[in-house]
DNA sequence: GGATATTTGTATGATACGTTACAAAAATAG
DNA sequence: CTATTTTTGTAACGTATCATACAAATATCC
């Protein structure tokens, strides 16, 4: 059982490939991103990437299974910030913030303007039709929920809730607000009124101020 | 000043039209909803509409034209659903429940299976990119923040929020409830399953248990 | 009825799409 | 060096795209 096969180059026998993968989808990420996935045509994928069309399908398949890697890619990265932010070790308001502003940071990424989120701004156009970008969004959605309601218990088991308050319910304000954060994202706004949406929202879900910060 | 120009027929020339222009607006919508901007053709919309491409160019203009109008169209009837359910002579937390109801309403009023929200299923991919998309959608927004704004200063007057509650913080989070519920509707949801995402909310905004009904 | 105006239906233009065929290129194996 | 293997680059295939040209159709005006 020696010698896996998707490994870095145990030995290559033909022409060496011009092109790195992973490289090269985060570049068609950045294509979809600002198009879409109906309005991004290979050819300017094959331009941001460098590849050549055979080149593309020999690494990926064909578009749509190209599309579900970038968008496996991006909800990994995505929900990685978000957990970790969470599990900092900080007061409930301050890492619920955290948790806001990493988002924050991933939709204002663009070298350009604001491209707000990918999911949004790719995968939620064609989820109704696609079963496998449906899936993917279901998904995730569910993770974002079950990691701000994961967040919620270990707070009032920390005695930073009131005891009335129902951790489930507040999960599903927060997650609102990622969502709202991220589609107001993609309408254009700035970022500086989007952190003042999730300050509100924060201070209203936590009961508390929240410092502008 | 006399004879206005859109008017339904004060005299008519030449061949009689063989389209109503609102009945194919509104098909035009339903082919939108489906498969979003870029994915959907012309064809398709001739097909859904009944009329031919000249037709459908005399009447809207082209494609981009007939969207905007299709996007407009969706906003006032959403908009108005939400207000009509706010401005509803009810306590704070069933007024926030109609309003979310409505907005289910329009999000499962397909033949098929659910389809969610029009704007999110067509405009939010586009926004990015096109200026006068992302103009609609930035205003839509607005729109709701401030029907719901208004809706919790009522509130407030009426003694039907604790005092310290602040009407902004609120509406952020009863903005944000409705958003969350448009991309989950998009993410497959089942009705039931958004309702209880708004009874949960709602509970949470109004620190006050909502009964399921 | 004849002239005029407007719409319909079809056919088509020019381009863009996703995908693949195929020869040249560039590596290793012996 | 020759044979073999793999990737590259180009060119192309068939289809779909948005949009329009043009004749036939169908109405009103006089």
């Amino acid at each position: 059982m020696a010698g896996k096969k998707h490994e870095t180059a145990p030995v290559r026998r033909g022409r060496p490939r011009a092109y790195d993968a992973e490289a090269a989808l985060k570049q068609a990420t950045e294509t979809f991103w600002k198009t879409g996935y109906s309005g991004t045509s290979l050819d300017s994928i094959a331009a941001a990437t460098g590849m050549n069309p055979p080149s593309l399908y020999a690494a990926f398949g064909n578009k749509h299974a190209l599309y579900l890697d970038a968008l496996a890619r991006y909800w990994e990265i995505s929900l990685t910030a978000t957990r970790e932010a969470l599990a900092q070790d900080r007061p409930l308001a301050e890492a619920l913030m955290l948790a806001f502003d990493a988002a924050l940071s991933i939709y204002f990424s663009g070298k350009g303007s604001a491209r707000g989120c990918f999911v949004l701004g790719t995968a939620v156009v064609e989820s109704v039709e696609d079963v496998a970008i449906r899936t993917s969004v279901a998904r995730g959605l569910r993770a974002i929920d079950a990691d701000f309601e994961a967040r919620f218990r270990t707070a009032r088991e920390r005695g930073e809730l009131k005891p009335g308050a129902d951790p489930e319910a507040l999960a599903v304000l927060a997650s609102a607000t990622m969502h709202s954060i991220a589609i107001r994202a993609r309408a254009g706004a700035r970022r500086a009124e989007l952190r003042e949406v999730a300050r509100k929202a924060v201070s209203a879900i936590c009961g508390c101020p929240v410092e502008a910060n």
